[in-house]
DNA sequence: AAGTGGTCTAGACCACTAC
DNA sequence: TAGTGGTCTAGACCACTTA
């Protein structure tokens, strides 16, 4: 048999599952919960923490306990030991940036939603390079938004990355990364940089970096030599 | 003031980054611990969910609460309805098998490691449609390994992917997912299954998926056409 | 304002597993 | 096999949030 809590768990989730309790509701105050399960306040919270913890669950003070979804939700936590391999740049990198300016949003090219949400915003264009090989495996364009453009001055020390300064700089922290990536045929441009033939294909991955509560930090576009990168990634489930 | 048991475990932080207390040490038993602090074995023991949470320490029986990172481990989550999603299924997709056979794991092309765990693999070929569109929009190459290899008569009825047929067939589920993510030049083959041009730049996706204890459920392969498709992630932070 | 979850205590017995 | 974490109880007070 197993833990008690455990059975609780169950018993709530297959109440949930006969339609006896749907999304939506909420579960009756602990103390009562208690009582009509014949159990001790302290145990029906352990079944709490379980359900809260895997997504079936949210309990807010006053507000009570919520069924918010009928089953446990898969939880997909990637392997990773920060954003620098997130964000695919390696350890033994190094940033130089070839041109700074100051760009209106309509000029923007990155792919997606129009971001109008400031008028102005820095580009920082460059490339990455590895091991003290000159020759860069990948070419950057970096659009920050006006409230972090303050960076300006402190870029020209910057060897890392943008997110890396604009972190140091005001002191916060990303917290959500989305990408998309693609193949494509390089253009002349970023070919004479990356030292490949024109229309050779290449990946491309556009990044958008956000701080908290959805404020966005800085939106990226990079591309890749495909002999010397590679897209690594490593999910685990629940 | 915080809550007892955050103070306890910013203690113990402060502990380990002073040094005081080091990875690999263990900690007291909660009993002793507890009285050492001062507080209630169930407060002690609410310290030590949080710090097993966070990746700080590892617990088990008879062995103790050992210390296993010096702080907090951030946890980098995926934001995906499922499996389907990760592996780049979208949801009106069909999979049509082109080519079934058995395959000695010499003959297996897939770059990294020498998968020579068993003999003998089934090789799988197929396409991917999407929304009555007859071109597809992706190749698929997968390897099955012997012990799974009992779905090959069941094949024939599968049209959503090999690893849903897996799953299906042996009661087991996706744990792991690892993938690769390269630009190449399209091969002929691909091309002509794709309608496109020998050379045109593709997205090309190598992905191993595990069942349990890193146990292979298959290895695929998969080139994509990249006007129809990219791969997208959404990862947010802790 | 009060109902709710959050925190905390002091005990007890149990079950497992690593020594 | 015994030391450890796991589970469970019955109580108490508190702080917050939202109805």
């Amino acid at each position: 048999m197993s833990a008690l809590y455990r059975q609780v768990c169950k018993k709530i989730l297959d109440q949930i599952a006969s339609g006896q309790r749907k999304v939506g509701d909420r579960l009756p105050p602990e103390e009562e919960f208690a009582s009509e399960l014949g159990i001790s306040r302290s145990t029906l919270r352990l079944a709490f923490a379980e359900l809260e913890a895997s997504g079936v669950v949210r309990r807010r003070k006053r507000a009570g306990t919520q069924i918010i979804a009928m089953k446990p939700q898969p939880k997909f936590s990637m392997a990773t030991s920060g954003i620098q391999d997130l964000l695919s740049l390696g350890r033994n990198t190094e940033f130089r940036i070839n041109h700074v300016s100051t760009v209106h949003s309509d000029d923007i090219d990155f792919p997606g939603e129009h971001y109008s949400e400031t008028a102005h915003w820095l580009k920082v264009c460059g490339a990455r390079t590895m091991n003290d090989d000159p020759r860069p495996f990948s070419t950057n364009r970096v659009y920050v938004p006006a409230r972090f453009a303050g960076i300006e001055p402190v870029l020209k020390t910057a060897d890392t990355s943008v997110f890396q300064t604009i972190e140091a700089t005001f002191g916060v922290s990303v917290n959500r990364v989305t990408q998309s990536t693609r193949a494509i045929a390089c253009p002349r441009k970023d070919a004479d940089l990356l030292g490949l033939e024109p229309g050779s294909p290449v990946l491309q991955i556009d990044a958008a970096l956000y701080v908290q509560k959805g404020e966005l930090m800085e939106l990226s576009v990079a591309i890749f030599d495909p002999s010397r990168f590679q897209l690594y990634s490593d999910v685990s489930i629940e």
